[in-house]
DNA sequence: TTGAATGCAAACGATTTGCAAACAC
DNA sequence: GTGTTTGCAAATCGTTTGCATTCAA
């Protein structure tokens, strides 16, 4: 089921702003923090609030349609979540978002580490940075942006 | 070199405010909030200002002094390094933290991500959270807080 | 029709900045 | 003495809440 018949079966309505909301998300290829949604919104749904944009993105969050992450700059970036629990690499030079699938590599590290502290591990936090193949490509050639 | 030293040697100062910060850190075992800081601070040092804290607190994450996580409440803690690249895990229950060493686990799953996606990694944030030992066993037990 | 969702304004908490006074060196 | 650091007040930033209005079902 899409998210737009998840939401009519929770009794919760399927509205412009939050389909705006999801497009934007749908065409980004880096995360992006609620203002800018908002901005990218606004082009589209004129009366678009940035109040709506928040309350819009919890509610994604909650079903885990966006996931949210810390971006280089200190705000936090959202992305749509693709199937399965995954982590995110992100591009430190233009922002560009991968995503890569984390649970089973990280398995025997979260039993080493339940066995070395004595905790039981029931959630993590995962986040890569470093340079996408494009930038690297530019740097080496020293292309200017 | 301890840290007051290399402060004097970068032309920086010991301060009152700066050791009270670096002693209430050093008595923690879970990562404080600045307010937090502050609070017990204030105790030994009754003048310290919030605002000196926030400052005091980058100028020890400047130089991996102290190490900035993210507590389950939304807030952000602070723990002192130990010596290292380390990663946390942090009790979900007391908020205790603890460390460990994470690159070297991680090492083969960044080499597959750096296949798999074409960036190349540099930086990494990792952290664990889950229950310790000791708020399982009061658990398993039914003991009351 | 009716409850959910919106948008505004205002509140809010965390963090930063301008500046004059205080202090380490 | 000199330049760093402090603490206050106020500004700023990101985010949330109260409430009357609008809208999807």
């Amino acid at each position: 089921m899409d998210w737009e018949g998840r939401l009519s079966s929770e009794g919760l309505r399927v509205t412009a702003p939050r389909r705006v909301v999801m497009d934007v998300l749908s065409g980004a290829r880096e995360p992006l923090a609620p203002h800018e949604i908002w901005e990218q919104g606004r082009r589209v749904h004129r009366t678009l609030g940035l109040v709506t944009v928040y309350r819009t993105l919890s509610l994604l969050e909650r079903f885990s349609w966006v996931r949210r992450v810390h971006r280089a700059d200190g705000c936090h970036g959202y992305l749509l979540c693709s199937a399965g629990h995954a982590h995110a690499i992100i591009c430190r030079d233009c922002g560009q978002a991968a995503e890569f699938p984390g649970t089973d590599d990280l398995g025997g590290l979260i039993a080493d580490v339940e066995a070395s502290t004595g905790y039981r591990v029931d959630s993590h936090l995962l986040q890569l940075s470093g340079q996408c193949a494009q930038c690297r490509a530019r740097r080496v050639a020293g292309e200017p942006e």
